[in-house]
DNA sequence: TGAAGATGTC
DNA sequence: ATCTCACATCTTCA
């Protein structure tokens, strides 16, 4: 980059910055309140306020400019929360390292920042970009013949990074080999491929057609906005004629491939974030892909977006980009696969994804099938030819021990190889133990990790700006909805009154007994009841999720409903979904943990969740996930609707808050419902006796006892296939339940509902439940050690 | 096909 | 800071 000094000013955010007043009124909580400093005169029609106390930019999301002001603020800052009136953005080390990574220059953030900002820009703000820009791009890390250099043409920053403990560490003492072919310590090493890149190449890539897509996106950015177009397309632009490194020499030295992370990490934190750049056009080491996309294939506008983050420059940037379930991720790796041209390895969580993805690439591209491998348990197949794409999942390649002889003799084909691209599907899950190995061990020159859910529990979540690299590109849900690529959904909390009993047992029980109280609650069981009944008549097709197995089973059979979890056979699962989709006698179904990933029932419009993973986040918005999708979303008027029922004055409150967090970040707003019109001329509800309330209660208590023992099916024993749910379930109730809700549910009760948990009972009851958590803590203890 | 073991999530 | 439990998935082998 051509920034040198530090100490220098723009001088617009300088001159701004002498009517600042840096007052210390540090104490005002309160983040609009940014009374301390001067406005400036034209503020009405700037959009943006910072606060320099934590880093914090606040966008009126109604200003004319707010669109584009949003584009540049999620390329420069992480996206807080983004209700309707207000947004928020943070100025984070790694948004800033994302910044620098697409191409943003220290000078071009500070200037559209001031040119967005009702105040001057605050000096430690300004100082602060600085300090995470300036040095970026300095330092490059670059795959060479199966071997990672750091690269630069500044060879005292190298010498600086040398002088710490990791770099040094990490760095190849040079072998006899090595220095044969020519690659000494330091300096030296002066490559005319690596820095002559002529200015026409530098444009935008991709094969013809998606060049010229990616090139009218930014064009298409300078339409809609007309007066201030510049903004933000001047910002793009700059680049072109700014990186000019082609005269100088270039040094680098060798890292441990194990290392590497660390390094970049480290580099990180040394205030002098690597660059990883692919120049794929310009390597003629790997053998070409011969992929492009179908002419037929159409890229959305914020795919494009996307992409062109990724491509910006004519080079692939490693990175992660996040879009909603339902809004085309396949189709963004398929075509950056179809840009770089190179071998690509991608993985999945999951087989039947593996089988998605290949068969999207079958659609979109002109792949042939003998270019697409599969590499998962039943198949290992390898591609025709030296280049080619292979799919798999993460646990295949985790898994070392206990491989098979083939597994085995594709692992080393897959790691001894250089990949030009690694696609990582789902990549919130890389930053687990063993899956990062798997991503750290392939040698890649661009990875691309597709999410729409970028959050953990944990904080495992940061690793990946190491792992991978900067999230390049962020899509807002509710822009999408309002374009109608994916669905608006209506969000409600409904309130479920805890009936006296349940409550009193809730209160007493010790923790791991709490959960199914809360969930089995009579009233949540009549609301839930209720709502499938009212969104049935309303011609909706519903899906319930539990968490809870036993109350997943409860609940259906009570109601009637066919139910899909974890035991449920593939081709029963088949079975349940078919008739979902096509019988219109079949409006509702039951899903546990399994639907909240990779089933699509496009035919889904409303969302009942009755049970869920205390306070996951990524549940929660991957469950919103199966109803944004839906067929109908474009039709007038049409609203997807998300429930989420929970018991009144218990722990699920707590839960329940937390999860709805990332969606009301994402703009989402929760309605609370503490009373469902219409619910209470409802007649034929369940469990209104006392009687009926009494042996729910007990059954609760029964499976509590059962499921502390591991391993015992609930339904052991009946291996019936599909048959189980449709004719033991449902086979007449169907028939029943669409005319008469009072028959069926006393049939039920009696016949199934009895029999089986008694069944279950006495099965559990032989067994002793303790052994169980032992394991756990043992294997946990294991794991940590390791 | 089903069991067993490993792993992830929280 | 530490660690929970039930459920999911994948793999391989019998």
């Amino acid at each position: 980059m051509s920034h040198e000094e530090d100490n220098d000013v723009t001088p617009q955010a300088d001159s701004w910055n002498a009517t600042a007043v840096s007052s210390a009124d540090d104490h005002q909580r309160h983040p609009h309140d940014l009374s301390f400093s001067s406005l400036k005169i034209d503020h009405a029609s700037r959009p943006l306020w910072i606060d320099p106390n934590d880093k914090l930019i606040i966008l009126e999301a109604f200003s004319p400019i707010a669109e584009q002001a949003q584009d540049f603020l999620t390329a420069i800052a992480e996206p807080v929360t983004r209700p309707a009136i207000m947004h928020e953005y943070r100025l984070t080390d790694h948004s800033l390292y994302a910044a620098a990574s697409v191409g943003l220059q220290t000078e071009d953030i500070i200037d559209v920042l001031s040119r967005l900002s009702k105040i001057p820009i605050p000096d430690e703000i300004v100082s602060y970009i600085k300090s995470r820009t300036a040095n970026h791009g300095k330092v490059k890390l670059v795959l060479k013949h199966n071997k990672y250099f750091l690269e630069s043409t500044y060879p005292d920053i190298l010498q600086r990074l040398l002088k710490d403990a990791v770099v040094r560490e990490a760095r190849v003492v040079q072998t006899q080999d090595q220095k044969a072919s020519g690659m000494s310590k330091l300096k030296i090493f002066t490559t005319s491929t690596m820095s002559t890149v002529s200015m026409n190449d530098r444009l935008v890539t991709a094969g013809p057609r998606a060049a010229a897509q990616v090139g009218n996106r930014v064009k298409g950015l300078g339409e809609a906005g007309k007066a201030d177009a510049k903004l933000f397309t001047s910002v793009v632009d700059v680049e072109t004629d700014e990186i000019d490194e082609a005269d100088d020499q270039t040094y680098s030295f060798q890292i441990k491939d194990s290392l590497k992370e660390d390094v970049k990490k480290r580099c990180n934190e040394l205030g002098y974030p690597m660059l990883e750049e692919y120049d794929f056009k310009n390597d003629k080491l790997n053998a070409d892909l011969d992929i492009d996309l179908k002419p037929a294939t159409l890229i959305r506008p914020y795919q494009e977006a996307s992409l062109s983050k990724m491509f910006g420059n004519g080079r692939a940037r490693s990175g992660i980009i996040v879009l909603p379930c339902g809004a085309g991720k396949t189709l963004v790796g398929v075509t950056a696969a179809c840009t770089i041209k190179k071998s690509c390895l991608v993985l999945c969580t999951s087989t039947v994804s593996v089988m998605q993805w290949k068969q999207q690439f079958m659609q979109w591209s002109n792949v042939t099938d003998k270019q697409v491998a599969v590499f998962t348990s039943e198949r290992k197949e390898k591609f025709a030819g030296e280049s080619g794409i292979v799919i798999s999942t993460y646990s295949m390649m985790a898994n070392t021990r206990n491989q098979s002889q083939e597994s085995k003799r594709m692992m080393d084909f897959l790691t001894s190889r250089e990949w030009g691209f690694l696609l990582l599907d789902e990549v919130h899950v890389a930053p687990a133990q063993m899956f990062s190995r798997v991503v750290n061990t392939i040698k890649t020159h661009t990875k691309l990790g597709l999410t729409a859910t970028l959050v953990r529990e944990d904080d495992k979540i940061v690793d990946l700006n190491h792992m991978i690299g900067p999230k390049l590109y962020e899509a807002n849900w509710q822009d999408l909805a309002a374009q109608g690529h994916i669905s608006t959904v209506q969000c409600a909390e409904v309130r479920c009154k805890m009936t006296p009993e349940f409550y009193r047992h809730y209160l007493q029980e010790d923790t791991r007994k709490k959960p199914l109280l809360w969930c089995m609650n009579p009233t949540k069981i009549q609301t839930c009841q209720f709502l499938v009944k009212y969104h049935e008549e309303r011609g909706d097709k519903i899906i319930v999720f539990s968490d809870n197995v036993f109350a997943l089973e409860k609940y259906a059979i009570k109601l009637g409903k066919p139910f899909i979890h974890g035991r449920t056979s593939q081709t029963e699962r088949m079975l349940v979904l078919a008739e979902f989709r096509n019988n219109p006698k079949i409006n509702t179904i039951f899903l546990s943990k399994v639907g909240d990933t990779s089933i699509d029932l496009p035919e889904a419009t409303c969302l009942i969740q009755i049970s869920s993973h205390f306070g996951s986040r990524r549940q929660e918005a991957q469950r919103l996930g199966r109803i944004l999708r839906a067929k109908r979303r474009n039709d007038e008027g049409f609203n997807a609707f998300f429930y989420s029922l929970v018991s009144e004055d218990t722990e699920e409150m707590h839960y329940s808050t937390k999860r709805q967090q990332f969606l009301i970040d994402q703009g989402y707003a929760f309605k609370v419902i503490t009373h469902l019109e219409g619910i209470d001329e409802f007649t034929d509800l369940v469990y209104r006796t006392k009687e009926e309330q009494e042996k729910l209660l007990q059954d609760v208590y029964e499976a509590n006892e059962a499921d502390a023992e591991p391993g015992t099916d609930i339904r052991g024993g009946d291996g019936d296939l599909a048959g189980s749910v449709t004719s033991m379930h449902f086979g007449k109730p169907v028939a029943v339940a669409s005319k008469s809700q009072t028959t069926y549910s006393s049939a039920q009760s009696s016949s199934i509902g009895a029999g089986s948990v008694d069944g279950r009972v006495q099965q559990a009851s032989q067994q002793v439940p303790v052994e169980r958590h032992r394991v756990f803590v043992q294997r946990d203890k294991g794991k940590k050690r390791a």
